[in-house]
DNA sequence: CACATATAATTTAACGGTCAACTATATATA
DNA sequence: TATATATAGTTGACCGTTAAATTATATGTG
């Protein structure tokens, strides 16, 4: 059997177009379940926070974890600084910096959206088994990377 | 053995994170190939009257098959218009609804595009066997459809 | 036929993202 | 120490997206 190269190049087209659509799709599902103000970006932060259990951290750091730019990242920040749910000083040892914590009312709020989240995750592991996610995670996992270091 | 509906869940959540993630690299990656004033949503459009060999489609029928709005198609569009690669034009048979076809020079747009993403598609596949990416793309394919029909 | 309703497309405001230019502060080095 | 360079963060221009309001045209029905 011959090498089918376009096939191949056709299939990592198919699978980057099913990724955008998931991507849209699953944003906006998120986005109309989580409370007024807070979007994806903003909630990501929040749960990045309570996941790792930070005691503070830097826009710089946080835009480096989520692999988006520092403006990105400054916006992101200013609204949840607006919302309450971070506060934000300048680092007293180095004055370019930032030191960025998340309140009490943005933990609330991160609980919250979970709470909010969590019938839709059970809805789609209701008609999709785990398996099959944790069988595509590794996967994911491996583009990520590489797209990341070859950017 | 119990079941873990907490790590079932988390699992989704890195699903959909890995997800968002290639889906802004995967994007600048392409966009940064592509030639002046084409973003991805405009080689999109130019792909879909290519691959499926259509002679004219409108607004709402694009809107619909990338899952968008019909505003946004309305944006893609005019870019894509102000490039010449589409031409508009009102139905005479429905003067609500417009005619796009892509033009000649938009066709050259779509085969220049393909040959300067291929590289790029041919590098993943260096680094990631094709055979990954074909079982991953069922669940990408059932997540894709779960979330558009629940939506 | 007139009116209500449905459909096609556009427009506007708001958000998230990139990139590039910019400001301010640290740090290294000649 | 003075100057050059590196780093942290912000800003502005632009693109793509959604949601909702708006305009224009078709269509169905009493």
């Amino acid at each position: 059997m011959a090498d089918k190269p376009l096939d191949t190049m056709l299939q990592w087209f198919d699978v980057f177009n099913e990724i955008g659509i998931i991507e849209q799709l699953s944003r906006n599902a998120f986005e109309r379940v989580l409370q007024e103000g807070l979007s994806l970006a903003g909630f990501s932060v929040l749960n990045h926070f309570v996941r790792l259990e930070l005691k503070s951290s830097t826009p710089t750091e946080l835009a480096s974890a989520f692999q988006v730019t520092k403006g990105a990242m400054t916006n992101s920040l200013s609204r949840l600084e607006g919302l309450g749910f971070v506060s934000v000083n300048v680092n007293p040892k180095d004055g370019r910096g930032k030191i960025i914590r998340i309140t009490s009312k943005g933990i609330k709020a991160r609980n919250q959206s979970i709470q909010a989240i969590t019938p839709m995750l059970a809805m789609i592991g209701g008609s999709i088994p785990g398996k099959e996610a944790a069988d595509a995670l590794p996967f994911l996992k491996k583009l990520r990377i590489f797209l990341d270091e070859n950017r």
